[in-house]
DNA sequence: CTATTTTGGTCAAACGTTTGAACAAACGTT
DNA sequence: AACGTTTGTTCAAACGTTTGACCAAAATAG
């Protein structure tokens, strides 16, 4: 590994000072031009790389905006994830990717390592089992901060989500459009924002509807596919079982699939489904699946943008209020849910 | 935003100096305990966070991992990077991560980018437009670097890859062993080399079983299910058309999929289908299609500890010799190619 | 032909930390 | 009591870059 080449060696190649050659480099008016095209000449034979660290340092900003998820690997945040790259680079900036493995301690801990890499601004989901948000107070006292998707109810904090709550009433609506009667839920956790809203559009929908809720009729579980069997074996052995499911996963909803099938259920004849998150597979299976896109890629770039937004308005002094943005997700409607 | 505290606010408010402050972090064994506990004391109670930018640049390290990759939200990217940002963490390092988009000038931009971070080294996985390995060898001569995956046909360049000749000889022993006689291959692009091996170990396995290969039997696409189900198309239309396809991706496996069920084609009874890289959906739609599992996870894991060894090796002058590790994929059968 | 402006730099300090050398005070040894 | 050692700290330089102040020479003005 040879050692970089810097500055100084780029004035002691020329015999010029290094302060000639940085500003060089930045195009000051009081260097010649023939000295600037000297020394851009001397940098690529020398294989010049400015160094990060050093311009960091001294100009008070290291390029850099940490993201913190649950985990990277989950397609709704590997795309968000995407959405936040492609817009945090279009604007200069680098971005410095945490995972907090849904724990609060390591997430935590994870704050503390951006911090630590003088990262300019965060944005963050927060960890499943993160209760308060004092840890987020702490680091937005720091930095700008974005939370986006899981956020917290009400703590005042900058964030990005999609509008859950009108996301479960479309979805409701249309399946009692659909001619459905009795309409189950099968839930995410509900300590979990966006799920919770979930649960509130779902009530919303049908109350708006004059249909009778049940308290059998929700059910939460983890988003998985197995729980949504076990969900899905609970609701159909009911003295009165649903007619539609609104699940809010795809994996939920497929794991509701299965077992309907199983039981000898037409879908969407005997029982209507809709999922939520338009995952890949869900466009793919037979029945496909209906369900709600979240737009998760837009929702990374508006928090990216939101983020840089906060970030320039803060440098000139000025005070940016906590920004919330919804984004408003759209129906898909597929074989699952449309009955004729 | 408040202004950090540093080192010399503690120092100051202390009535000490800089450096003993630095030494007491440290535990350096000539500050008195007294003194050490004091220090703590002040920084917790000043918010102190230690600089990454100053201890890089006076250390000569960042604390950095550069990765790139096409896009992170392939899930296959996605769960290697998992596997990555998991081992580098443990390891004490932050990843950087950057996307190429598949394109190999975004790529040359994006290394530059992680090379003025500062990095400590790189692991990639190359743009499917990328060629040559010239800008990979420049930036091998400056940090180490891993690739994976998408690797270099001989580049002399640290790897870490799946066997992806075996994988396909095992992928189609296995359907011969199904009693499949006419067995074809939708591949991948074959300049980039996991698809290259995979054409290799289907020719290969065909051979070895004395089956006479057929040029019209390899069809070379991009892999996508739109790609496969044109590939498979052109498949059936054939005057003998196979009675097997392996194709090189599970989304191809899915596009066959969906124009042999609408050509009234059984699978597996009238057409055996073996997919590759497990992608969540395949194990979930019916028939579920067989496929390669690459533990993609163990990928990123591997390739983040080899790195971290070259680069722990080379902090102490050695040389550290490029190293290639090969993992050997698993088959999975399912449905799709199980026929009794 | 002196005075002023412009041109093209150089100088030095600073960003926050680390680290070897230096040093004063306290302690132990003969 | 003189000397060596240990203890706990300070000093100063360094990492690579930026930037305002400064300066000498050349160009322009009066």
């Amino acid at each position: 590994m040879k050692r970089n080449a810097t500055i100084v060696d780029i004035a002691a190649h020329l015999g010029i000072t290094p302060s000639a050659v940085s500003k060089a480099f930045s195009d000051h008016p009081r260097i010649s031009a023939e000295t600037k095209a000297k020394v851009v000449q001397a940098a690529i034979q020398l294989g010049y790389v400015p160094n990060g660290m050093a311009t960091g340092l001294r100009k008070g900003r290291s390029g850099l905006i940490g993201v913190v998820v649950p985990g990277i690997n989950y397609s709704f945040f590997s795309t968000a994830i995407k959405g936040i790259e492609e817009q945090v680079t279009v604007r200069g900036y680098n971005v410095l990717i945490v995972q907090s493995r849904d724990s609060f301690e390591v997430e935590k801990n994870q704050l503390q390592n951006l911090l630590r890499a003088q990262v300019e601004g965060i944005i963050a989901s927060i960890a499943i089992n993160t209760k308060n948000y004092t840890a987020f107070k702490e680091v937005a006292g720091r930095v700008p901060l974005v939370l986006f998707d899981r956020t917290f109810a009400r703590s005042g904090l900058s964030e990005v989500t999609i509008d859950d709550f009108q996301a479960a009433v479309v979805a409701v609506e249309h399946l009692i459009s659909m001619g459905y009667k009795r309409i189950a839920h099968i839930a995410g956790l509900s300590h979990m924002r966006p799920f919770s809203k979930r649960i509130e559009g779902y009530k919303y929908a049908l109350n708006k509807h004059g249909i009778p809720g049940q308290q059998e009729y929700i059910i939460e579980c983890a988003p998985n596919s197995n729980e949504g069997e076990f969900a899905t074996e609970q609701l159909l052995n009911l003295n009165q079982p649903p007619d539609a499911i609104f699940a809010a996963s795809d994996y939920l909803a497929y794991g509701a699939l299965q077992i309907a099938l199983k039981n000898g259920y037409r879908v969407p004849d005997d029982l209507g489904l809709v999922g939520f998150s338009n995952e890949e597979f869900s466009g793919q299976i037979t029945p496909s699946i209906s369900t709600i896109e979240q737009y998760s890629e837009r929702l990374g770039s508006t928090a990216a943008n939101l983020l840089i937004d906060q970030l320039t308005f803060e440098k000139k002094g000025k005070k940016y209020p906590a920004h919330k943005i919804v984004i408003t997700p759209k129906l898909i409607i597929r074989q699952s849910s449309l009955r004729i």
